[in-house]
DNA sequence: CAAGATGTAATTTTT
DNA sequence: TTACATCTTG
């Protein structure tokens, strides 16, 4: 075919990309694999729908998971076609926002309703719970009621997937029930009310088919069954439909993504059109070898086999280490060798990061850690935003309840009960309650209440009349939010007073008055920007789960233990589900394919948990990384500990163990799978272990 | 009503 | 070990 009079990026495309790109008149399976250009597919086809296929931009409705895609997505789109500025570009959640704030109406959903996030959601069971349930058992029900949700399931379908708990349906529907009383929705809301007003409303499904006649979804591999049948309402026979995603890179089944979504996709919708994208243009040859590799062992995938022209590269350095200390040390040590930039450590969780902070400050390596707590999630940023929303919203009980003494205005547990129980009476909002002359609260309290009630009076004169930027300004200075967490800041060497100041910032782009407040509380919420750009000269130190989409020169996945890398939390190693395995497997998988050149795997001997050190065996994946792709690395570690062969604990071999001490390998007996090691140790006692099962090291002759 | 004391539990996490 | 949540005391 002739594609010398195609634009630019159609004639840099790869066959693959090219017909997945000029695709139409079925639905489109793009399976893509990492580092396949999985996104600039995606954009190049919304800019050449526009372009020359002459789609109307509005038409175009295009779904990510998260808001990096999204804002991704949208500068790269916009640089390729000016045109395409109509183009809805929004995660699941914003879209279902914007259909319920444009059609929600027709349902009984007030259009100015807020969203609760997952703390609030937790506050608000806690509200309801609390009297009769311990604190873990209230985050297991949230946790429940979101699985369900995820599952597109309400309080009176059948819970059975979720849990066979007997109280779930009513403490899911009394959830449910409070919540409706806010006229607030939580995050599974916009998902699940999204797809009941398509469903109870023909004409507005019409309306939303009539208006997207192209529908494109991203990281379809992490969408749940509510997304997908929320997809399916949306579309319709008319509607063009492509999704892209990668089965292998699942992981987030324990959030409700469903991989039958994509391996089930070409059933669920006939006639589909499958493109495999199997051109690796990232990695080096053994990285994305040893990649396969591992992701072959999986069982439930459609399977892929990735190709690259890239350099065959460097092996894979696996490090075995004493313990954690160690590898932070061996960490510093690739970097002060390679650079921080474009390095990146990753770990399992979030906690490990600690070791890494602690030596590279000490050591004055420059780093950034990623991801740990967004800016809304904030204490204080939560206290400022939970005036906004009682502002908007005087029914939201968890605005109200969070802010009427912060700061402390006298109004104890004792004073709020009473309010609260009044407030239960009647049936008018948090404000007007307290408007009223309360009995039986305390001086105190009562003149807490009425400095509470006539500082909201005032900001509600001040949001007609300022700024947004600058009514935020005035909204932290007259609650004493910010005079309280400057004191805070002073005593705890914290920054929330500055994080306040920030907020203003924020809201620079938005305008006026309620409306403008409006806005930004959703964005705020929903796009809050994460603070993820790459600084220059630091290396980056963030969660496997994290580096999704993300690239580096150099990679160190670090804590390659049994427990850790693949974790199991609570279950006995022995009994995990393959599924389980399998889902930790492909983040291995994703982990290893983000580094370009160079890959660095670690694991250790012993972990500290929980102020003991426990012996940890390495992770069952190293075993999976074909040798020949493998250099193992020998530092000053090595004669401490190498991998564990029959001859670490042979006759003769020095040892320590947690409990005993020092001691010497006097016997070595095989049994079977395991084998069995007698020491004696300088204490004078001895004693048999199985080594699998205890702590015990092989360490230098010299100790 | 607010600061200290004791107890308990401990993944990953888009929205 | 540490972080937090609930309980007790000033």
């Amino acid at each position: 075919m002739n594609r010398e009079n195609q634009p630019v990026y159609l004639r840099e495309l790869n066959p693959e990309q090219y017909n997945a790109v000029i695709h139409t008149g079925s639905p489109l399976l793009i399976l893509a694999g990492a580092g396949s250009g999985k996104t600039r597919v995606i954009t190049t086809k919304i800019a050449y729908a526009v372009d020359a296929l002459g789609v109307s931009p509005e038409s175009i409705l295009a779904v990510t998971f998260t808001n990096k895609a999204a804002l991704e997505m949208k500068t790269r789109v916009f640089s390729m076609c000016a045109r395409a500025g109509g183009v809805m570009i929004r995660t699941f959640h914003s879209f279902g926002a914007w259909l319920l704030r444009t059609y929600g109406g027709n349902i009984g959903i007030a259009p100015a309703f807020l969203i609760y996030d997952e703390d609030d959601s937790l506050a608000f069971l806690k509200r309801e719970l609390r009297e009769n349930y311990g604190a873990a058992q209230i985050k297991q029900y949230l946790s429940w009621i979101q699985r369900a949700k995820d599952l597109g399931l309400g309080p009176e379908d059948d819970l059975k997937r979720v849990s066979h708990d007997r109280h779930l349906p009513g403490i899911f529907a009394a959830y449910q029930e409070r919540l409706a009383t806010t006229g607030n929705l939580d995050f599974g809301d916009l998902i699940m009310k999204s797809i009941e007003l398509l469903r109870r409303r023909p004409d507005t499904k019409q309306a939303v088919r009539e208006r997207f006649g192209m529908v494109l979804v991203d990281e379809y591999q992490d969408s749940n069954v509510a997304q997908f049948k929320l997809l399916q309402e949306v579309c319709g026979d008319d509607t063009y439909l492509c999704v892209v995603g990668d089965d292998d890179q699942s992981i987030y089944k324990f959030r409700g993504a469903e991989v039958e979504n994509i391996l089930g996709f070409p059933e669920q919708f006939p006639r589909t059109r499958v493109i495999r994208l199997e051109q690796n243009y990232r990695s080096t040859r053994k990285i994305l070898e040893a990649a396969s590799a591992v992701v072959s062992h999986n069982k439930n995938r459609l399977g892929k086999t990735l190709t690259t022209v890239n350099n065959e590269g460097r092996e894979i350095v696996v490090a075995y280490l004493q313990d954690y200390t160690e590898e932070a040390e061996f960490c510093a040590e690739v970097i002060n060798r390679n650079g921080a930039e474009e390095t990146a450590v990753l770990y399992r969780m979030n906690y490990q990061s600690r070791h890494f902070e602690e030596l590279f400050l000490r050591m004055g390596i420059p780093y950034r850690i990623v991801g740990t707590q967004r800016f809304y999630e904030r204490e204080e940023i939560k206290d400022a935003l939970c005036y906004l929303a009682l502002l908007i919203n005087p029914q939201d009980e968890l605005a109200f309840l969070r802010v009427v003494n912060k700061p402390p205005r006298g109004i104890g547990r004792v004073s709020l009960e009473k309010i609260v129980d009044r407030h239960g009476q009647g049936h008018e909002d948090w404000i007007a309650c307290c408007r009223n002359p309360q009995e039986g609260l305390s001086k105190k309290a009562a003149a807490g209440i009425r400095d509470f009630i006539s500082c909201l009076d005032f900001l509600a004169a001040a949001l007609e009349k300022e700024t947004l930027s600058h009514f935020i300004h005035v909204l932290i200075e007259r609650t004493g939010l910010l005079a309280c967490y400057e004191q805070k800041d002073a005593e705890a060497g914290t920054a929330k007073a500055s994080n306040l100041l920030e907020l203003i910032n924020a809201a620079m782009p938005y305008p006026a008055a309620r409306a403008g407040l409006l806005q930004f509380l959703e964005n705020t919420l929903l796009n809050s920007p994460e603070m993820k750009d790459p600084e220059k000269g630091k290396v980056t130190l963030i969660t496997v789960h994290n580096t999704k989409g993300l690239e580096f020169e150099r990679v160190v996945i670090t804590g390659l233990e049994e427990g850790v890398f693949p974790s199991f939390p609570g279950t006995d190693p022995e009994d995990t589900s393959t599924e389980e395995i399998e889902e930790e497997r492909r983040l291995f998988y994703v982990g290893i394919t983000r580094a370009k050149k160079e890959l660095y795997l670690t694991s250790c001997r012993r972990r500290a948990l929980y102020g003991r050190y426990i012996t940890s065996r390495p992770s069952r994946f190293l075993t999976e990384i074909p040798g020949h792709l493998v250099r193992e690395y020998e530092g000053k570690s090595v004669t401490a500990y190498k991998a564990r062969n029959e001859d670490e604990f042979c006759r003769g071999a020095r040892v320590f163990h947690d409990d005993y001490g020092y001691g010497v390998v006097i016997k070595n007996e095989s049994k079977g799978e395991h084998s069995l090691v007698t020491v004696r140790f300088d204490t004078g006692r001895s004693a048999r272990f199985i080594p699998a099962y205890s702590s015990l090291v092989r360490i230098k002759e010299e100790y």
